[in-house]
DNA sequence: TGCCTACATATAGAGAGCCTACATGTAGAC
DNA sequence: GTCTACATGTAGGCTCTCTATATGTAGGCA
């Protein structure tokens, strides 16, 4: 899947996978692959700067850890983030809700 | 509703609305603010540009015409444009697939 | 007569955010 | 010793949408 469609709902994905528990980058580079059953492989070089942005914003924050002699950095919401996550489901409830009406072909009207 | 959410999403609009009749530019901005219940509204700076990029890749095709003294460049969908409809629909149906099963919050897994 | 709104198309310049490609390094398997 | 998986990060480019502006007609209204 092109995930250039995603552009404008990326902070979404990566607020709604952070919702139930920390993650790291690469983690959650898994998770979106495994919660999409396969379809989205979303590019390192688009998810890093991405978590950094929305750390920025105050969406995020992280810390370093160390584990098996790997360096992470373990991203966890905010409350700001939280917040963020409700307003994007909305978001994207009234944004699909429209795309699908307009995209569905009304042959016999 | 923030229209830069649609980002590689308009074509599929404009293909859509351009399906059952050919439409001038301004005619297809009303459309789309009628099919979505007045929720899109789509700027001339995005639809004109857009068209004409639809058509140069061979989408649509245009004609000048002349209606109540007003000049109307009328689109019509070309056979590349439907098939190019028709994926862009399966492409929606699986993008929002995705993005809606993994925006689904999973409180008791 | 002059102004305003609706109709109608178009371009310039800016900005956001995603992409590809590259750089760097550890751990463990073979 | 080499390869793959794990893990993070930056640079530069590209595409598309946005805002703002320009141009012009038709018709209503004062």
């Amino acid at each position: 899947m092109n995930t250039d469609a995603l552009r404008g709902h990326m902070d979404a994905l990566l607020l709604s996978v952070l919702e139930d528990e920390p993650l790291h980058g690469y983690a959650i580079i898994e998770a979106l692959q495994q919660r999409s059953g396969g379809a989205l492989s979303v590019p390192t070089g688009t998810v890093y700067p991405a978590l950094r942005r929305l750390e920025r914003v105050g969406h995020l924050t992280s810390e370093w850890a160390t584990v098996g002699g790997r360096k992470r950095r373990t991203y966890r919401l905010t409350r700001s983030g939280r917040a963020a996550l409700a307003g994007e489901r909305s978001a994207w409830s009234d944004f699909s809700g429209v795309v699908t009406k307009i995209l569905t072909p009304r042959s016999q009207p």
